[in-house]
DNA sequence: ATTTCGCTTGACGCTGTGTCAATTGACGAG
DNA sequence: CTCGTCAATTGACACAGCGTCAAGCGAAAT
């Protein structure tokens, strides 16, 4: 019966989300995750063909419970570039957090697996568009400071929203995600525009 | 005989040197080093207590090479904040490429050693100094830009100035070494300096 | 009554780190 | 000249965690 089997590879993805959101991503392995789904470990591989496939899978699977496009095309209604870049940081700066646990996993399982890094920078290229998005708005708006290429400025931004930066001030700095937002936007604000 | 002794460990962190340089951090295996230093696998436990003790001995070999004191003490020659804002950023553009290598391995080896971790982050603190160093010059110059206090200053410095910044912007986006270093100096300036 | 499907159980191979025991070869001391 | 010491060698093994395989089982469909 199909819709058992669409059952049980939901019930894998909801325990994978879950089991990584607790543990932040570290030390989840395919049997905590069987375990969580109440199933046997070795069950995973009927619907996933590797971790990181399942991994991947995770991603798509609360980018939809997120209404991860929706959410971005708020973004996509600003009027100029400098409201394009609070935006689109304000709007990162919430994504983070709810999928800081998948990330985390990913960017781990990246050290040893070729698939996994192929997959994280899919994802990192996606969010670069966003950057590039926004600096090529404020470079139109003649807006965009004169140091910057609109290719560099856009290399910039994108580094300084990666992920490990997110973690190092919330985590090590303990920064909130009100702060990381308010600071990364005058930051990036300070850094692109010019004047 | 401990010359033979001292003998075999300097050829054991040369040869760790050599290789991790060249493989950038990844995928050097006891074995590998072993190999390269002409001596058994096992016989590199008779002189490191494990991987980690091996790769934290090897990042104060090179800062011995590197005369790490030395350079670091034109920094601390600064006579104003953005001097030394300056020179500390150079300073630690310059080190990264010399070092990137066990950083690399390091920062790998962090996801399942706690040991690992905690001499990286040592060494991130020690890293930090510096940027307080060059925030509290400024904030004392009257400089720093309104929105910081000290400690966020350094906080953001600090995170900007890691690691994985470098390697996405060298390695990723193709910046050569002075393009990182000038590049890096504008944004903190940009950045931190009121005005 | 038989086939099919989703899942279970238990075992195994692989990689790389770290450990252990037994052995070798060189060198200095008595 | 022989003995003890010490660095290093060899080969074997334990341990994690991922991925694979074969055999089997129960329930539903035909």
């Amino acid at each position: 019966m199909s819709s058992k089997n669409i059952e049980t590879r939901t019930r894998i993805l909801d325990a994978t989300m879950r089991m990584l959101e607790e543990r932040g991503g570290r030390g989840v392995r395919m049997g905590d995750i069987a375990k969580a789904a109440g199933i046997s470990r070795q069950a995973i591989y009927l619907h996933f063909a590797s971790r990181t496939e399942l991994l991947v899978a995770t991603t798509r699977h609360i980018d939809e419970i997120l209404n991860l496009d929706d959410r971005l095309a708020l973004s996509r209604a600003a009027t100029s570039g400098t409201e394009r870049l609070e935006l689109f940081i304000d709007h990162w700066g919430r994504y983070i957090p709810d999928i800081y646990g998948v990330a985390k996993a990913l960017l781990l399982a990246r050290d040893t697996d070729e698939a996994a890094a192929a997959a994280w920078n899919d994802r990192m290229q996606a969010m670069r568009g966003g950057c590039r998005a926004a600096i090529e708005m404020l470079q139109s708006d003649g807006n965009l400071a004169a140091q910057w290429t609109p290719q560099t400025a856009t290399d910039a931004l994108w580094t300084m929203l990666l992920v490990p930066n997110w973690e190092s001030l919330t985590q090590d700095c303990c920064w909130s995600t009100a702060q990381y937002i308010e600071q990364m936007t005058i930051m990036a604000k300070r850094t692109f525009i010019a004047g």
